[in-house]
DNA sequence: CTGAAAGCGCTTACAG
DNA sequence: CTGAAAGCGCTTACAG
């Protein structure tokens, strides 16, 4: 038989003690309107004497929402000890928090492997939280139209729903010419050895930013040399491991290596560092992101920066929307970019 | 009446198409051990055909536990975008979920006001976690003993339980004498004119490394002297403003600044910076933490470190154990540091 | 090995 | 304005 709370009040007692029903205690509770001012004063001193909280599953069973989003994030390798996942949390957090809403927090390594799907599922189909956020999904994950399917509310960073326009599935996307944009930049700066270390091609973003590279070459009749065009995932390790694999197989150097987000160029930063080449005498670099680190490197990264706590502040707010079953919600919206210059990026021929 | 979860399906129907009762789906489902296993399997099938997860909040009711633990985040004054609250909130993730435990995470301004003070009481009292960890507290927080005396189960991170031995209350404490260990130091590379840059006296932490570093002064014949003693708080710019302040009303310069901890080392290294003071050439800087940022300022930060992720292992193993009912739990441990030497503290006279 | 039944603590439509 | 009652979905002691 359920286990009773050992000295925790519930509504009977607080009932009984306010004389009235538990029918009122609880109208009292959730500010119902037709409470009279004296039956609210004589039932919340109860309340309050006894620091009575009502049972949250008990509040939940009886059809109340939980108030609690559920932010999972999938972190593939190792644990990003990242400025900006922590500013990415922070934002979740606190755009919850104005709605009135508490995070729980699941990071998983993927979301392919059976265990991880199952933490992931649970959560959601037994009904633990309204919604749910993701971060750092791939662009077709089987669990996450499974989900959606099943009518979860979702909110999801850099993914296009395959149904089209589920109802229950709010996005946001990055704009689709950053990768065009730092080819224009660069080309301005008078670079035409154009080096790209492109993300992880099961993301949207990181496809959109290599045809980004792509259009930006061939509309400023670049050469497009497959030696400097690597693949990088979209963290320090991968950035590293494609510029030290770039700088071992040319002969001839680019003079600027365009990364797919700041994180690679990060790596980027390191292999140059290690192999003594200097950023940006020998080699320019530019990133995209606008990560909070990229002020501190040496020299300070030149990037095109996204404005990511005003995004996550949206899509919460759209998911938890949704949750609460309000309409005529935009259930995509795309962010745009700013160029932050700084200084990885010299103007060639000066 | 409590509303039905649309399509979800429910125990009685998992129960109809399989054939058995109620009761048995629920055996099936908590692996009791008296199921054989043809029913097991009858049971099973139906369950996965369905993915049916039983209801969060009736399994809660009937007094299962939730598998989830607070995160009180005390934050006072403007978001920290730091690295360190990013390890630390990640060392609490995963140290949870290999007990199979969720997060919530819940981040205050402080715990003095009353809004926040209701939103953490809320989310204990009303039984929506088994137990709760609390970073960034101070020494005495009436809703941390409140919820201590409520029998909630909390592990807390630099706390010393008022009531002695809490059975419910869990901690982690900094060893006393790291204070005293950054003044041997300093001392054993020639600093005779040490400055120090106190933390929060809140925070019995802060008050023990401010007793180390007297106690040291005072074992090595050190004058101490209060224009090179200030309060730094436990944050950047608590050591940028105090560090600003010893700058602008002494004549003679100390030789080290020795900080409350890294963060607000992070500050002296600005305001330094700011007023054209080379580290370690004139004055050389020392923290406590073992911040993972230290290592990338410009000298790189020597510092005495701890092992934040074993702690954080260790306290919330601790904390759910002692939810779980289990006996024999260590209550309260302390950490101690490692000296990370690395270049911000000349030795001097060489 | 298994089912019928009680009980966990709330909310709300219904009736007055 | 308010109470009695049904219902949310589970678990488990009890009886067989």
């Amino acid at each position: 038989l359920g286990k009773s709370n050992d000295n925790r009040m519930n509504s009977v007692e607080i009932a009984r003690l306010a004389g009235v029903s538990r029918s009122t205690v609880s109208r009292v509770i959730n500010r119902y309107r037709n409470v009279p001012d004296s039956t609210r004063t004589a039932v919340m001193s109860v309340v309050e004497k006894y620091g009575y909280y009502p049972s949250f599953s008990g509040r939940v069973l009886a059809g109340k929402r939980t108030g609690m989003i559920a932010l999972v994030w999938v972190l593939h390798g190792s644990i990003a000890y990242d400025i900006q996942a922590s500013s990415f949390m922070v934002h979740v957090i606190e755009s919850a928090a104005a709605h009135g809403y508490l995070v729980l927090n699941c990071v998983v390594p993927n979301l392919r492997e059976k265990n991880s799907i199952d933490r992931v599922k649970k959560i959601f189909l037994q009904g633990q939280v309204d919604a749910g956020i993701f971060i750092g999904t791939n662009n077709s994950e089987p669990v996450v139209e499974d989900l959606i399917n099943r009518n979860v509310v979702l909110g999801i960073m850099d993914h296009i729903c395959s149904g089209g326009t589920d109802p229950n599935c709010i996005t946001v996307n990055f704009e689709t010419d950053t990768g065009e944009r730092v080819i224009d930049y660069v080309y301005g700066k008078g670079h035409r050895k154009i080096a790209i270390i492109d993300g992880n091609m099961n993301r949207y973003s990181s496809v959109c930013r290599h045809e980004g590279f792509v259009r930006g070459m061939q509309k400023n009749n670049i050469e497009i040399r497959y030696e400097w065009m690597r693949y990088g995932d979209v963290i320090e390790e991968g950035g590293y491991m494609a510029t030290k694999e770039l700088l071992n197989s040319t002969k001839e150097l680019p003079t600027v290596i365009c990364a797919n987000n700041d994180s690679t160029a990060f790596g980027v930063y390191r292999a140059l560092g290690e192999a003594g080449i200097n950023i940006p005498g020998m080699i320019s670099v530019v990133g995209i992101d606008g990560h909070e680190r990229a002020n501190m490197l040496q020299p300070e990264l030149t990037t095109f920066g996204f404005d990511f706590k005003e995004m996550f502040e949206s899509l919460v707010a759209r998911t938890i929307a949704t949750a609460r079953g309000e309409t005529g919600i935009v259930m995509n919206e795309y962010i745009f970019s700013k160029l932050i210059e700084r200084s990885s990026c010299r103007e060639l021929g000066k």
